[in-house]
DNA sequence: CGCGCTATTGAATTGTTTCAATTTAGGTGG
DNA sequence: CCACCTAAATTGAAACAATTCAATAGCGCG
C-alpha cells in the first residue's frame, strides 16, 4: 500500500472527479494539500463497517465493490465503483460509521480527501453541493432500481438486466466482467450455483456465449431484453 | 382535491420541514408565495412514473407510499413517507422523470414547492444544501439497508425487522400499521399469503399478538431481535 | 505445467408462491 | 346499534423455483 502527497501526482484525485469541476485551480490545490493517495491490490479490503471516517474516498484507477455481509457470511454487493466515483460519502454528511465494506476488485488507486475540506468547499461554492446532490440523486435512483430488481423480478430477469447494463456500459456485446461470477451472484441476491445454471440455460437457448471465467458475448440481445418486461 | 395558496395556511408546508430551518422568515415567505397545497384522499394517486415534475412535494399531514409496479402487476414499495418528509426530490436534481408511483395511504396534505425556488435558496444559503445532503445520505443508507434485507435475509427476518422498526418509530410495543398487510408484504418483497402465514407462526410462538387488521402487539421482543442476527 | 481457486453440474431439500376456498374485519346504511 | 356487504386477510394443498451440499471440471496465475 503506497502513500504519497497528492500534489506529487498531478493527474490524480480531483482532476478525475466531475464533482470538482466548479473549483478553481487554487481551490483544487487547497484540497489536494491535505489529501493522500493509497494503492490497494486485488482483493484487498479498503475499509469495513467497523471503519469510522469522515473523509471522501475517490477511486482514481481500478474498481471497488461495496458490500454488506450477513452474520451467516452471505454477501450482498451494493455497488461497483469506477474511476471518478467516490465512497465514504455517506459518513461525510450523516456522521455515521461506514455502512458497507469496500474491496478492491483489481489494483486500485484511491485518493483520500479530507471531509472538512469538502464541506468548506461547498460553503464557498454552492454549485458543488448541487453537483453532489445530483450524484446522490442518481445513487438513490440506482439503489431503488436494485430494490425493484431484487424485490419484484425473478433471477433470470436480474441476470439479463445486469448483462445488458454491462454491455451498455462497455458499449459492446462482448463483455469482460470486472468481477467474478461469485460477485455477480452477490450483486443480484442469489448464489453462484443458481447463476451458473441460469447462464448455462441462456447459452443453451443461444442468447449468449460463455468463454473463460469472465467473458460473455451477447448473441441475441432482443431475447434478453424481452425478459425485462 | 383542495387547492390553496400556501400563505393561507401558516402552519403548513415548510414550517414543518426540517430542511428549511435555516431559512429566514422572509426567505420562507418567498418560497411559500409560489407553492400550493393539495389534499389527497386515502388510496388516491399523487403521481406516477409518467408524471414529470421539477417540484418538491412535501408531506404536510398523512402518509404516502412510494412504489414501483412490474408489468405483471407486482408492487414493490420503496418507502413510506411521513409528515415533514418529501418526495419528487430526485427529479429536482437529476432532471429525470419520477422514478416511482406515489399513493396516499390516508387523507394526506401535500405542499408542492417550486423546484427553481429550492435551487435558488440553496445558492443563497449553502447550509440548506448540506441539510439536503444529510437527508439524501440517510435515504441512501435506508435504501441500501433495504437491498441488504431483501438480498440477504429470509422473510422471517425481514418481517421481524419491519415490526421492530415500526415499534421503535412509535416508541411502543403496541403497533398500529399505517399500511395494509398487502402493503406490508410489498415492502419486504413477498406475498400477502406468505406474510400472513409467518405472522400466524410468530403468534403461535408467542412472540406477537395479532388483533384486527392492522394491530400487532409485541410480546417477546428478544425473540424477534434474535432473528435479526 | 501444475496447483489452487473459481465455476459447473447433479440430486435432494427447503422455502416460497400460486390458486382456490374460506373467514374475518370493519365501513355503510337501515 | 345491528345486520349486511365488500374488501382484506387467512388457510390449505399443490407446484415451483431456488438453495444447499457434495462432487467434478476447468481456468488462469505463478
Amino acid at each position: 500500500m503506497r502513500s504519497c502527497h497528492c500534489h506529487d501526482c498531478e493527474h490524480a484525485c480531483i482532476h478525475n472527479v466531475p464533482i470538482f469541476k466548479y473549483l478553481t485551480e487554487v481551490e483544487k490545490q487547497q484540497i489536494l494539500n491535505t489529501s493522500i493517495t493509497k494503492t490497494y491490490l486485488k482483493g484487498e479490503m479498503i475499509f469495513s463497517t467497523l471503519t469510522s471516517s469522515s473523509n471522501l474516498w475517490v477511486v482514481n484507477t481500478g474498481k471497488v465493490k461495496l458490500s454488506k455481509i450477513s452474520s451467516e457470511g452471505k454477501e450482498q454487493i451494493i455497488q461497483i465503483l469506477h474511476p471518478g466515483e467516490f465512497l465514504g460519502d455517506l459518513s461525510l454528511f450523516s456522521q455515521e460509521p461506514m455502512q458497507s465494506n469496500a474491496f478492491a476488485l483489481q489494483k486500485t488507486e484511491i485518493c483520500i480527501i479530507n471531509g472538512h475540506d469538502i464541506k468548506q468547499a461547498i460553503r464557498q461554492n454552492p454549485d458543488i453541493a448541487i453537483k453532489f446532490l445530483e450524484v446522490y440523486s442518481k445513487r438513490i435512483t440506482k439503489a431503488e432500481q436494485m430494490i425493484e430488481q431484487i424485490g419484484i423480478h425473478d433471477i433470470e430477469t436480474r441476470i439479463a438486466k445486469t448483462i445488458l447494463q454491462e454491455a451498455d456500459h462497455l458499449n459492446s456485446t462482448d463483455i469482460t466482467l470486472p468481477y467474478s461470477k461469485t460477485d455477480f451472484a452477490s450483486m443480484i441476491g442469489t448464489t453462484r450455483e443458481t447463476l451458473s445454471r441460469k447462464l448455462s440455460k441462456f447459452q443453451d437457448q443461444g442468447w449468449i456465449k460463455l468463454s473463460g471465467q469472465r467473458h460473455i458475448t451477447i448473441l441475441d440481445q432482443d431475447s434478453l431484453e424481452e425478459l425485462l418486461q
